[in-house]
DNA sequence: TCTGGGGTCCTAGGACCC
DNA sequence: TCTGGGGTCCTAGGACCC
């Protein structure tokens, strides 16, 4: 078997790239997209009239900004109103969904031009085996992978190329953005050991603190901690995994598809609302998401079994419920029905932030052969 | 100044069956 | 009389990722 030699490719900054292309006059400039803010509105003369981070008010977090947006500390995930503090004269702009999964379609078929063994990782990375492709230069492969995708939408991406995905993931963030990194093996003790444990894919903010506690900052000491005592943090399973990816180890193959597991839909109010007060809203909201997941199932040729609720309440505690019905539906009176009984099953005590509805368990189901509907299971004696 | 929306995977207990 | 063992499905919660 040859050595295996995977890529993998972030775009950019990519909501906020994309924006740049349709608002170019904001290049240069501090600018975050996100919230639910309307489209900046255009003035007689041609121009725009733009929001600015101080003006909004509201619940929206900050979904990508620009790099001159986080030279004010303003990054991903964090709530715009904080981000307001932080930078009150940055652009905001709403997220454009439509025209990033068009870019998204175009950057991803652009890659396949060079190289079509591709994973998809989201909308704005993929990894790609470049094991059996022609080019023998990982250098060229890169560039040439680059440049197709900056033809193709005028956007930079970073790329990097190593034995496997784990090290590539780490690779594409070390010379951003419009990067090239090379990894092999030999290089794990330079390049990737001084880095935070925080940097392996996998490694969140829980795993992250939990280790900080046991003295282990750095990948590089995760590699040389003692297998017993991070067996007793973490269990056998996640601290094996733990040291082979410290040692760079990772042999998952790139998978060119998979079947949707679950679809959901889930909207945070505007204000905390009344289970009994505000029952009207909650109705038409419950109502709405169940049509959009009903929607989402019957676009994707997909039924399914497990109906499920999600309530956020104002303390921000989450609960979950979920029933399983007998036959799979893309209904959604039967999933309303369902989400109901769910509904019934949680205490109300405060008021709710968030609403959610999901379903999982899913199976294809294409409405041209009405076919045989997976059975419900039926004893035949 | 409190923290979006769409997903996947894992764990763990209980029901139920053989 | 106080106690099996394996397997699958369902449910709830949580970590993590983009």
């Amino acid at each position: 078997m040859s050595r295996r030699r995977i890529a993998h490719l972030d775009m950019d900054a990519f909501f906020a790239s994309v924006e740049l292309l349709h608002y170019p006059d904001l290049r240069g400039l501090p600018v975050v997209v996100g919230g639910r803010t309307p489209a900046p509105q255009q003035q007689p003369d041609g121009s725009y009239l733009y929001k600015r981070l101080r003006d909004y008010v509201g619940r929206g977090v900050v979904t990508t900004s620009t790099y001159e947006a986080r030279q004010f500390g303003v990054f991903s995930a964090m709530g715009i109103m904080k981000a307001a503090q932080l930078a009150p004269d940055a652009i905001l702009l709403p997220a454009n969904f439509l025209a990033y999964r068009e870019y998204s379609r175009r950057f991803k078929a652009a890659v396949a031009s060079v190289a079509d063994c591709i994973e998809d990782r989201g909308i704005d990375e993929i990894y790609i085996d470049l094991s059996e492709h022609p080019e023998p230069d990982d250098l060229s492969l890169a560039k040439q992978i680059k440049q197709a995708v900056r033809d193709a939408t005028s956007l930079s991406c970073s790329i990097a190329i190593s034995p496997n995905k784990l090290l590539s993931k780490i690779g594409s963030d070390l010379d951003k953005p419009d990067g090239v990194t090379l990894l092999g093996m030999e290089d794990i003790p330079a390049r990737i050991w001084p880095l935070a444990v925080s940097k392996i894919n996998g490694i969140g903010p829980k795993a992250t603190v939990r280790l900080q506690a046991m003295g282990i900052q750095t990948i590089g000491q995760l590699a040389q901690a003692e297998a017993a005592a991070l067996q007793e943090q973490f269990g056998l399973t996640y601290a094996a995994w733990l040291l082979r990816v410290a040692h760079g180890q990772d042999e998952r193959p790139v998978v060119t598809y998979s079947e949707p597991k679950s679809v959901s839909r889930e909207t945070t109010f505007e204000r905390d609302l009344h289970v009994v007060r505000d029952r009207a809203e909650l109705t038409r909201v419950l109502t709405q998401l169940c049509e959009r997941v009903a929607q989402d199932l019957q676009r994707k040729q997909c039924k399914g079994r497990t109906i499920g609720v999600k309530l956020r309440f104002e303390d921000f505690r989450t609960v979950t419920r979920d029933h399983t019905v007998a036959m799979p539906t893309d209904a959604p009176e039967v999933i309303l029905d369902a989400a109901r009984q769910c509904l019934k099953r949680i205490p109300m005590h405060s008021r709710i932030r968030l609403l959610g509805i999901r379903i999982g368990k899913l199976s294809a189901w294409s409405p041209d052969h009405e076919q045989d509907p997976p059975v419900a299971q039926l004893s035949l004696y």
